[in-house]
DNA sequence: ACAAGGATCCTCT
DNA sequence: GAGGATCCTTGTT
């Protein structure tokens, strides 16, 4: 039996709610299957977020509906997949930093250039990479069937804090904002040294 | 029209 | 641990 696709009201509230209630869930497209484990939250009023300066043509998708994918390239080649949250016009999202693989490991193998192990999928440019993104998956619904999808998937045990990864441009207090959240008790989690907890237990 | 820099990853050492 | 890859977005002339 398919697992349950998350629908738009899932994603339409608080951003770190969201954060939390996306560890475990499943990225899935074709036959691949990630199951996340490390997430960053872009709040209102963040000054690490991209939405913090008003609208531009690239965080367009931020400020739409929740439950669509907002994708970016950093660096010039590596696509970063976001979930846009809270309602309609806000500008919130989150970012997916690691996965674990679930099925069609075959296909994220091949992705990912032969690598295996938790080095396959552990940082935001490996996840866009073993699902095949690009720029054309901006905006994408992910509660649609057929394309990018996410689903329930299985719950995690604890949750792991700390600060985000990449963000020196922003205000001080938004750098040590934890707002980096990781699955506890796996491997597949990025700079694990930088995070404590656990933190939170999933109910 | 141009220059700067980025929510990173890989390949070395 | 350091450096290069690589291209889009943005703000400024």
């Amino acid at each position: 039996m398919t697992e349950e696709l998350l629908p738009p009201e899932f994603y339409a509230r608080d951003t770190l709610t969201v954060a939390r209630d996306l560890l475990g869930a499943h990225l899935c497209r074709g036959d691949v299957v990630l199951r996340v484990t490390e997430v960053e939250a872009y709040c209102p009023g963040d000054s690490a977020n991209h939405c913090y300066r008003g609208r531009t043509n690239r965080n367009a998708p931020m400020f739409g509906p929740p439950g669509h994918a907002y994708v970016f390239l950093c660096y010039g080649l590596h696509h970063l997949l976001n979930l846009v949250t809270m309602e309609d016009g806000v500008g919130t999202a989150v970012l997916i930093r690691a996965c674990e693989p679930v099925a069609g490991h075959e296909t994220v193998a091949a992705r990912r250039n032969g690598i295996t192990g938790p080095r396959q999928l552990t940082g935001p440019g490996k996840v866009g990479a073993a699902l095949g993104l690009d720029l054309s998956w901006n905006d994408h619904p992910l509660y649609v069937p057929g394309g990018l999808e996410v689903r329930r998937g299985t719950p995690v045990e604890a949750v792991l804090s700390g600060p985000r990864v990449g963000i020196d441009y922003a205000e001080p207090d938004d750098r040590a904002a934890p707002w980096r959240l990781a699955a506890a008790g796996t491997r597949w989690v990025s700079r694990r040294r930088e995070l404590s907890g656990p933190a939170v237990v999933a109910g």
